[in-house]
DNA sequence: CATCATCGCTACACTTTTTGTAGCAAGCAC
DNA sequence: GTGCTTGCTACAAAAAGTGTAGCGATGATG
């Protein structure tokens, strides 16, 4: 298969570019959250899909779980999802031209 | 299945988290470049994954075809891109702690 | 004109990823 | 105890992605 370069920014988008992953980091933006809650909010997922993701995320140091057994965003992921906010403000531009 | 939600911010992040979709945006933007350059540039994946990508992004706007058979991001993708070239200086702050 | 190379792109069989359901073990409430 | 909810796993079916071969169109070369 393709391997993907060893640039960072590649390694990142690799991790970024599975399903469900920026789902996952937008909807943990919001406010930290249990295994149960962040499956609703992403819209009732299977349980193994969130798990795995989850364990990507945190193996990537961009998730970690919280001492009472919920999820929350890493500094890192933070900073992260910071980079992406203004992403919403070009989604609602985006979409409302493409009707 | 689990069916995505209808904020313009999800609807985006769906076609963003498909496979490849962020890698190609990314290497558009450095400039715009024909069918087996992309394939190239992407580190060779599959003609069938260019193309079905490349679909998805211009029904989606953010891409569309140079007269003369290329591929370039359209006003939105620029746009887009834009929001997350910093990403790249991110993408190299958290690799270099990941190690 | 004939030949050859290259192009965008498709067909298709194969592998990997994702999905959805069922459910287990652990914890708390009563 | 019984009953609830939790994080999470198992596993079979479905969907998505992969890799190779190659077609028709185009342009260059002889």
């Amino acid at each position: 298969m393709a391997t993907s370069s060893t640039r960072p920014i590649n390694q990142l988008l690799d991790i970024l570019g599975k399903k469900w992953v920026l789902r996952i980091l937008w909807e943990l933006h919001t406010e930290p959250c249990t295994f149960r809650e962040l499956q609703g909010r992403c819209g009732d997922i299977s349980p193994t899909m969130i798990n795995n993701r989850v364990k990507d995320l945190c193996a990537g140091n961009l998730v970690e779980k919280t001492p009472d057994q919920g999820y929350r965003l890493s500094t890192f992921g933070k900073e992260l999802v910071d980079v992406f906010m203004p992403l919403n403000d070009f989604a609602t531009r985006w979409s409302d031209s493409n009707r």
